[in-house]
DNA sequence: TATAATAGACGCATATATGCGTTATTTTAA
DNA sequence: TTAAAATAACGCATATATGCGTCTATTATA
């Protein structure tokens, strides 16, 4: 009848840091008053992808990180708390 | 006739932050006198990626940034000079 | 030298980040 | 409560990071 509930669990590895990462930069979005649009343009990194890294769905690149970095006015150390 | 030389260049976004980083890791690495293999088993992460990633390769990962990290006895703002 | 240790350089398969677009949901303000 | 803005959540294609193995080249040591 297959009428239960299914999950699915995928890419766990340093998960934590990786949800982390995607807490700090909306943190660090809204501290200069940033909409995800905004650092989408300013980062030059597509919107959807934005929101996928606060999600923490994602494990983002160095260069992504770099582009957001340089979009917030950080470098890339402050990235991290 | 076609007798002549190709040269192919790709990935060249933020290219600079990617072998920057490389070299960061190598000497942090040489700082705790490991040699590649070493790191490649404290971290987890493939011998062959541990090249890559210093050679400025490869575009890397926060998840192989937090292993390499924590082999290294480091934060990950710290792996960033 | 030679020998070993280390690093570089391939090839290949698989997983997934990115990039782009669209639609749904939630939040904020009027 | 309604409209607008912001965010979430899809789907899909393409590029590429990772993971694993093997072989070559370089460097250090006996």
């Amino acid at each position: 009848m297959n009428t239960g509930q299914f999950a699915f669990v995928i890419n766990i590895k340093n998960d934590k840091v990786i949800k982390a990462f995607g807490e700090r930069v909306r943190e660090l979005r809204k501290e200069k008053g940033l909409s995800q649009e905004d650092l989408a343009n300013k980062a030059d990194v597509p919107l959807s992808q934005i929101g996928r890294i606060e999600r923490g769905e994602v494990n983002t690149t160095i260069s992504t990180m770099y582009s957001l970095a340089t979009a917030l006015e950080l470098s890339l150390r402050d990235l991290f708390a």
